[in-house]
DNA sequence: TAGATTGTTAATCGATTAACAATC
DNA sequence: TAGATTGTTAATCGATTAACAATC
C-alpha cells in the first residue's frame, strides 16, 4: 500500500481518472462486478489494456470472475491519493477561481479549500462557501503559516509567474495552473496545467478538418 | 492550403497549440527568425520532433537560417482553423460559463459568442459583455436558426447530455465539453473535453507519490 | 565557399494489442 | 469438472530520436 509507482508510465497514469470516474458509475448503479470486457465497452479502452494498467499495480481481478468494483473503485482512489486531504488555496478570485471553489469534485475528494486571493477590492473581504478572499499581498505569508500544499492559479497569465514565485517562496507542494503559460518552477516542485483554449484549438482544428472533407 | 492533415497524427495535432503559443511569445518579443535547436531550448520538445513535427505540413523552414516566425506562427494558426469566425453558445451561464465568456483567447481567436443559456430565472436576461443570457428552452431553436457550430457544455454534469442531445438535434457541429462526463454523440458530432478533475488526480498522483519518496 | 540548419530516412524506444497458460 | 476471465509474455504498432545528405 506504500509501494511508489515510479516505474509505472505517465500514459497509464492518465488513465487511472477515467477508471476511477467510471468505476463510481458503476457503484451508484449497484453493479459489484465486472470483467475487462464489459468495462471495456463501457470505458471504450480495449480489455487487453485495462488489465495491462490494472497490473501495473497489482492484481485487483480475480481469473474466471472479473474485478470487484468497489475494491478496484477504492484502490485506485488510494493510488490517486484521494484517500488523503489537501491544502489549497485560490490564487484569482474571479469566475473561474469561484467556479473551481464550488466544482463538485474539488471539494467531494479532500481539496480543502483555506482561502482565495485576488488585487480587486471589491472581492477582498467577501467569502465564497464560508471561506474568506483576501488580498493577495497577504498570500506568502499565508502559505506559509497554514502549511498549504497547493496552489491553484486562476489569474490571467501575466501575474502568474509572479504568483507562482510567491507560492514557491512559501513552500508550496504542487501548482495547479489555468493560466495559459509554462511556469517556471523549482524542479522539487510540481506543476499539472490545464491548457483549456490548447483544447479549445484542437477542436477548431478537428471542425476546419471535417469542414474540408465534407 | 486546403489539403487536409487525416494523416498525421493526434500526438502531432495536440502540440501544434503550443507551438503556436511560444511563436506568438517570440513575435510579442520580437524575434523574427528561430532555428529548430533554439525553439527546442524554449519550448522543451527535441530539436528532431520539431523539425518532424512541422515538416508533416509541409517545408516551412530553410536550410542554413531556421523558421520565420510570423510566417510559421500565422501557418500554425490557419493549420488550427484560426484564420476564420466561429459562432458559439455557451450552455450553463454560472461561474465557469462566464469565466469562459470573458476568457481573453476565446474573444481573440475568432469565437463569435452569440448567447448564454441557463435554468436559474435570475441570470436568464442578464448580459454577459453584452451578449444575452436566455432560458434554456430556447436552446434548440436558437442554435438551429442561428446556425451555432460549436455548444460550449458548463452545465453541472446530471443535464450534460440532455443538452448534448438538443444541441444535436439543432445541428450543431463540435462541442466543448466541461462536465465531467463522456458524451454521447452522433458520429459526426466533434466532442473536445476539458476533464478539470482528471488533471487534479493527476496533480494529487504526483504529490503522494512525491511524498512517498521524501 | 564555409557554416548552419533543414528535411528526411533509418534506428530506437515505448506503448498497445494479441495470445494463451494459469487459475478461480 | 467446465467455463470464464485474469495475469503476463510475446508480437505489433506507432512515436520519438538520431543521423546525415541536401541546400540555403
Amino acid at each position: 500500500m506504500n509501494r511508489d509507482f515510479t516505474d509505472v508510465s505517465m500514459a497509464v497514469i492518465r488513465r487511472l481518472p477515467k477508471y476511477h470516474r467510471y468505476l463510481k458509475d458503476l457503484l451508484d448503479k449497484e453493479v459489484y462486478r465486472i470483467s475487462s470486457r464489459e468495462l471495456s465497452r463501457l470505458i471504450g479502452f480495449t480489455a487487453s489494456q485495462i488489465r495491462q494498467d490494472l497490473n501495473c499495480f497489482g492484481g485487483f481481478g480475480q481469473q474466471g470472475y472479473g474485478y470487484n468494483v468497489e475494491e478496484l473503485y477504492k484502490e485506485i482512489g488510494n493510488i490517486l491519493g484521494l484517500n488523503r486531504v489537501y491544502s489549497t488555496v485560490i490564487v484569482g478570485a474571479g469566475n473561474l477561481g469561484q467556479a473551481i471553489a464550488n466544482y463538485p469534485s474539488f471539494v467531494k475528494y479532500g481539496f480543502e479549500l483555506h482561502g482565495l486571493f485576488d488585487v480587486n477590492p471589491k472581492l477582498v473581504g467577501m467569502k465564497i462557501r464560508d471561506i474568506n478572499i483576501y488580498d493577495v499581498d497577504e498570500l506568502g505569508t499565508f502559505v506559509k503559516e497554514n502549511d498549504i500544499e497547493i496552489g491553484i492559479i486562476c489569474s490571467p497569465k501575466e501575474v502568474a509567474q509572479d504568483i507562482t514565485d510567491t507560492l514557491c517562496k512559501a513552500n508550496i507542494k504542487g501548482i495547479w495552473n489555468f493560466a495559459p503559460i509554462d511556469l517556471k518552477v523549482p524542479k522539487d516542485i510540481i506543476v499539472e496545467n490545464v491548457h483549456v483554449s490548447e483544447s479549445l484549438f484542437i477542436l477548431s482544428f478537428l471542425l476546419n478538418e471535417k469542414s474540408k472533407r465534407d
